[in-house]
RNA sequence: GCCCCGGUAUCCCAACCGGUAGAGGAAGCGGUCUCAAACACCGUCCAGUGUGGGUUCGAAUCCCACCCGGGGCACCA
């Protein structure tokens, strides 16, 4: 093929790129204006996306994400709203500090170098973001505020010191909140089995909010992915029952929490977690020596141990008495391990009729059972969890003989509540967030300790506390904080008195630092505040986030938890951070997740320079519903770049002038246009991505066929279907229809451009196909008018040829007519 | 063990309230173009919806049980 020819049916993606990018560099046309919103000009709409860590350059993960959200993104725009659409860089963390001791260098010189490289890459993938906006976590304008929300937190009693077993890496030298242990007890971030650690650190007190946290769930649940709210129930677990009190003799009154407040009087013993302090004051002195043997041999067990269900039970009987506060009966307190110390109150009742665990431990020691709950006759199992009447149940007052679980566990809860032994109450499983870090490329905690004062917080005109410069070797972790070897750094006078005292030396989570990045993008570069509430007001709630499964329970949890803080405080009004949720899926390859041991990693930037950006993006977007995992190996990048050609061609194919009148052109194609803008709008918005651009293709074959065999290149009708083909294209593949648009004889940019109008006249079908079905099979199809008449079509139906043979003289019991688009005939 | 989500052609995926199982793509096959090929274009093949029951005039869709895959929680009382 000639050169000339070649030109006329393809063109050079590279160049494509190239060209259009400093030209969308000058119009700039995503920049979010807060004037428009706060004068009520147009609708707001936020949109966010995770913002990356800056290890390397992007990838394809990063890539999917960027592709899928800047389809939402845009499409807002086009609809006439007024977007909101920043990125900025989560750029405290570790790889960083590991980068810099193994280089010997700073961990910001890893940092903000990797930012300008995925900035780099973010702009040549033509993403529609208001780089206005940027930020990165470590900047001191950004950490100072994360400091001074740490004070406003500590202030409002959300944020305190506690001396407690935390989990410790002994990989990474650092505490981890429970959120960043995996079930399996390992760290999320590098593997390592997770050790237990006895420290004083700072904690965030989300469980001031665990109701709220566990209540708003409910309406997120319309608008949120399923599994992450399911995840976060989980992670909250809430559960419903009761606090009862039980006298421990020798000791005084210990209350349990369970669930099952209706099996009280089959409460045969006693256990206390050993690892409580409480079991230790409960040991009477016979029995101490045999306690602490055991108490031994337990802290020796790892978590991992303790992880496994199916170990024997074991414990060790403290020599005490409670009593069961219905049947007045005296039960041995034992210590055992499979009671929790930080759950509940580290104690329980055991049932051993009805709970398995506890059924377990009375066979290992041989102590009573007794059943409280009726078994249906085909049990044969051991502990009965199942429902049932009540039975063994009464004493002198109270009778729960006969009753339902549900029942029996009000009337028991009643009576506890009358006699002042217990009452009904909630117990949660989330616990509070251990936020103190023994690293140093975090925000530096805003505390200063005085030997006299006690914990003073850094005076706010004196924010940020800035790192002091550590480099290299400096860095290695051992255990203790880094910034405590920068002793002129930690030496300070008390604010408070004046003395000689020290700074915090530990840093914070980097999970603080996000938690509230989607507000300082509202106001970003504003020095005298973490973010304007005025624009706050105006912007907030986000109205559609995208991320990771990864950080279903950690960053989002975490997020709704300072959003009720920051309500609390007076600093906004809403309830909830994000409004919609959505995750997106991984790009995997052959089945595998992709990794440098499999060998089955598959390079970015490889993809791009051989099928382009367009083909990369619009693959991804393409290629499933964005909750699912695209396999790469199933993928055909060169495949879009065919329909991406396709389509560019149909731009040059047009002979009819810029700006002609659609009204006069083709019906049948303006019907497929229409439609498909239609369909396009409410599947963008139900975030059916994949099928939007399936519409796009069936458009662009509908055109491709009115171009060769019907109304021919110069009907309007074809420029109105190309022009939309290049707008709705826009979406996922901006440089092809950036080049179309042009073709089209139009100004930069096609993101400029206006929504298609959808003509609600040009919806309508001239005929439907009715099916006409016998005995639920279908025997015949009618081309009827939309409008038919149930009678009507009836009676054409039963008109039918086909229909009547089908019926074959039987009886026509009853004839279901939903017209104008089926019949179906009884008989 | 408990809780979510999914299972549709060879593959990736569509199918609004229950109403013609197929929109789109990939691969395959056949053709047009070509000296030939690649590209491109045109055409075409392919499943009764994981399994078993139930409800219904009618089930991929609703209900029950089970199987398989993914995820969350898990000695959480």
């Amino acid at each position: 093929m000639s050169e000339q020819a070649e030109a006329a049916s393809s063109y050079d993606v590279h160049a494509v790129e190239a060209k259009w990018l400093p030209v969308w560099e000058q119009i700039d046309a995503f920049r979010a204006d807060d004037a428009a919103v706060v004068s009520g000009k147009r609708e707001k709409r936020y949109a966010l996306t995770m913002f990356p860590y800056p290890s390397g350059d992007l990838h394809m993960g990063h890539a999917e994400v960027f592709a899928l959200h800047d389809v939402i993104s845009r499409y807002w725009r086009f609809r006439g709203y007024e977007v909101m659409n920043p990125m900025g860089w989560d750029s405290f963390g570790l790889p960083a500090e590991n980068a810099a001791i193994r280089n010997d260098t700073h961990p910001a010189t890893y940092t903000y170098a990797n930012i300008e490289t995925q900035l780099e890459s973010m702009k040549r993938y033509g993403l529609a973001f208001d780089w206005s906006r940027r930020l990165h976590t470590s900047d001191p304008e950004y950490y100072h505020w994360t400091q001074w929300l740490f004070l406003k937190l500590r202030e409002q009693g959300l944020a305190y010191r506690k001396n407690s077993p935390v989990n410790w890496c002994p990989q990474d030298q650092t505490v981890l909140a429970n959120e960043q242990v995996l079930a399996d007890g390992t760290c999320e971030r590098c593997g390592a089995e997770v050790t237990k650690k006895e420290l004083t650190q700072w904690y965030f007190k989300t469980t001031h909010y665990a109701q709220e946290l566990y209540d708003c769930l409910d309406e997120l649940q319309e608008t949120w992915i399923g599994k992450v709210v399911n995840a976060q129930r989980n992670w909250i677990g809430r559960s419903e029952g009761a606090h009862v009190v039980f006298e421990v003799e020798g000791h005084g009154p210990v209350s349990v929490f369970t669930t099952r407040p209706d099996t009280l009087f089959g409460a045969t013993f006693f256990v206390v977690a050993a690892d409580a302090k409480l079991a230790a004051e409960i040991c009477a002195p016979e029995q101490r020596e045999a306690f602490d043997a055991y108490l031994e041999d337990v802290r020796k067990a790892s978590d991992i141990d303790r992880l496994s269900t199916e170990r024997p039970k074991t414990g060790v009987f403290l020599g005490r008495y409670a009593v069961n506060p219905v049947t007045g009966e005296r039960i041995p307190v034992w210590a055992a391990d499979y009671v929790l110390a930080d759950y509940g109150t580290g104690a329980i009742m055991a049932v051993p009729g009805q709970d398995q665990r506890d059924w377990d431990f009375a066979k290992a020691f041989d102590l009573p059972i007794v059943r409280t709950v009726q078994p249906s006759e085909d049990f044969d199992g051991e502990a009965y969890t199942g429902a049932g009447p009540a039975i063994n149940s009464a004493n002198d007052e109270i009778s729960l003989n006969g009753m339902h679980v549900e029942e029996a566990k009000s009337t028991v809860i009643a009576w506890l509540e009358s006699k002042g032994l217990g009452n009904g109450t909630v117990n949660f499983r989330l616990r509070d967030w251990l936020l103190s870090r023994q690293r140093y490329w975090g925000a530096p905690i805003p505390i200063i300790h005085c030997p006299d004062c006690g914990e003073v917080p850094v005076p706010e005109d004196q924010l940020p506390v800035e790192l002091p410069e550590l480099r290299g070797a400096d860095l290695k972790p051992k255990g203790t904080s880094p910034l405590g070897a920068a002793t002129d750094w930690v030496t300070v006078d008390c604010p408070s008195c004046g003395g000689p005292a020290q700074r915090d030396t530990d840093t914070m989570d980097t999970f603080v630092d996000s938690s509230w990045y989607f507000f300082r993008f509202l106001s970003p570069h504003d020095s005298a505040r973490a973010f304007d509430p005025a624009m706050a007001e105006a912007w907030g709630p986000v109205d559609f986030y995208l991320g990771g499964d990864e950080h279903a329970v950690l960053h989002l949890l975490y997020s709704r938890f300072f959003t009720k803080a920051l309500r609390d405080m007076g600093l906004i009004s809403w309830d909830e951070p994000f409004s919609a949720y959505l995750s997106q899926g991984k790009v995997i390859n052959n089945g595998r997740k992709m990794s440098k041991s499999l060998g089955n990693g598959v390079n970015l930037g490889d993809q791009l320079k051989e099928f382009g950006v367009d083909s990369v993006r619009l693959t991804l977007v393409f290629a499933s519903p964005p909750e699912d995992n695209i396999d790469w190996a199933d993928m055909s990048p060169a495949g879009s770049l065919r329909f991406l050609q396709r389509a560019w061609r149909l731009s040059g194919d047009v002979t009819s002038a810029a700006g002609v009148d659609p009204g006069a052109g083709d019906v049948a194609l303006r019907k497929v246009t229409h439609r498909v803008v239609a369909d396009a709008e409410q599947l963008v918005e139900s975030y059916r991505f994949n099928v939007m651009v399936a519409k796009v293709m069936e458009l662009v074959n509908a055109t491709r066929k009115a171009i060769d065999s019907g109304c021919g290149p110069e009907d309007p009708a074809v420029r109105e279907a190309a022009e939309t083909v290049a707008i709705l294209l826009s979406m996922v593949a901006p440089y092809t229809a950036e080049e179309m648009w042009e073709r089209l004889g139009h100004q930069p940019s096609v993101a400029q451009a206006s929504w298609p109008t959808v003509d609600p006249a040009l919806l309508v079908q001239d005929t439907v196909t009715a099916v006409v079905q016998v005995q639920g099979k279908v025997k015949a199809r009618l081309e009827v008018a939309p409008d038919i008449t149930d009678d009507d079509l009836e009676a054409a139906a039963l008109a039918d040829a086909d229909v009547v043979r089908a019926i074959d003289g039987r009886e026509v019991r009853r004839v279901v007519v939903r017209a104008p688009k089926l019949v179906n005939v009884v008989v």
